[in-house]
DNA sequence: GGAATAGTGTCTGTGAGACACTATTAA
DNA sequence: TTAATAGTGTCTCACAGACACTATTCC
């Protein structure tokens, strides 16, 4: 049977589709490291663990708008640039019913991230842990603000896992990294930002040359205040070209 | 409403789902020129246009199986690598119903892609000609064997610039270019590879370091047969480390 | 020997790492 | 003046592009 014929011959209703999902991968920068929001669940199933913030895709919904939507519910955010990342269909990735879900990954500046925690007390800000055989992708680990290592929900450090995966493989030839600053920055918090995210240490003159060549920083001709030191100049992200 | 409240209360025949399918592009190499195999079809919607083979997902299927039995359903191939792509979901995708499909990549050795060719007569080989924003991942066009520009079915000109952007992105630093190579091959095979990919010319000197100095490859001690001159020394990938 | 391609030696420029240095601020 | 960090000058090394050269095969 070709697959002319068999879109032909398929009757919408004939067979059982899986339920269809999407799930947020947000991540933030606290004390230089890489941290999520999750939510935890109350009930079954994965009842007391911690589980990404998701919700269904509509019928009559694009999975963008899916995405977006669950952006605005769950964690009170908009406007944000949401990067599709993954989609996760494994058959006994939920155990209620066939769930397909289709991951998402948004970076959020401190004062997007804060903003989500303020407005809904369900969300944690859990640091992620990603065991030094971290360029395999294996699983990650998350961690409350104690310190305590958080179980996570369904496959969702599988989907933690390949968000820090595609991060760290984009921060060196995109503008990514700009998204966790906020519209004025420093160049040492800019390299902050590379040094969480890679979990290394970078050499700051060979990082300054680098990122003022690619012409995507503007001097604003301002600097940094209530430093106990010399203040850095600010500079802002400008698309380049 | 939380996840948590929505998830427990939803029933799961109480809202419509969308369809979710896969569709294939697969990658071969034909006269140094980037080439798909794509199916005609011959019904509504769409009909006399080409697509990408395709088909449903099963309620009880994983994803991946579902784009390996499409490998096999619709292209007689298996035990070929597949590579998820992207998700795609908007709305009016597809004039009958809401369907999602999830694209998949693979790349196949001239044998295998004649061997596709021999066993369905429905495929075509078409050449994809990347217009020369290509970085942008802008819509390809393609083309017959014979020049003819090929309209292409549903959204299957933007996953096929998909398919190209993400090549084209992973052949530097990844070994997914001897995927199109046999067994055994030359340097000057698999240069070509990356030269038909990146639609450009290399440096001869530095892309055999370049590749010499990876580890990929093993040399065999054998040489091509068949030349009129200086035949060159076969090697085979070996994933190293 | 001629034609054609395989394969190499070497120069040069670019860009990153290393390291020491200067500059500027608050206290 | 001191402490602390911002920011720079410069050496070196690794590596890619360019180009000319040598090597090897068939005819």
């Amino acid at each position: 049977m070709t697959e002319v014929e068999f879109l032909a011959e398929y009757d919408p209703a004939a067979y059982e589709r899986p339920a269809l999902a999407v799930d947020l991968v947000l991540l933030g920068l606290r004390d230089g490291r890489l941290t999520a929001l999750l939510l935890k669940r109350e009930q079954f199933p994965h009842a007391g663990r911690w589980g990404l913030p998701g919700g269904f895709v509509g019928i009559d919904q694009p999975i963008d708008a899916a995405a977006l939507h669950v952006l605005s519910e769950k964690a009170g955010l908009a406007g944000m640039h949401l990067e599709q990342l993954y989609t996760f269909g494994a058959l006994d990735r939920d155990p209620r019913m066939r769930i397909v879900s289709v991951a998402y990954l948004a970076l959020l500046p401190e004062s997007a991230f804060s903003e989500a925690l303020e407005r809904s007390s369900s969300l944690l800000a859990a640091t992620i842990e990603v065991p030094w055989s971290g360029e395999a992708g294996g699983p990650v680990s998350a961690l409350s603000p104690k310190g305590e290592t958080l179980p996570l929900a369904f496959d969702h450090a599988d989907i933690l896992a390949m968000a820090i995966l595609r991060l760290r493989g984009k921060l060196d030839y995109s503008d990514v990294g700009f998204a966790f600053l906020p519209e004025q920055f420093t160049l040492r918090q800019l390299q902050d930002v590379h040094e969480a995210v890679l979990d290394t240490t970078l050499n700051k003159p060979a990082f300054r040359r680098r990122m003022l060549d690619r012409g995507w920083l503007a001097p604003t001709g301002l600097r940094e205040a209530g430093t106990s030191f010399r203040p850095a100049e600010l500079y802002r992200f400008q698309r380049s070209r």
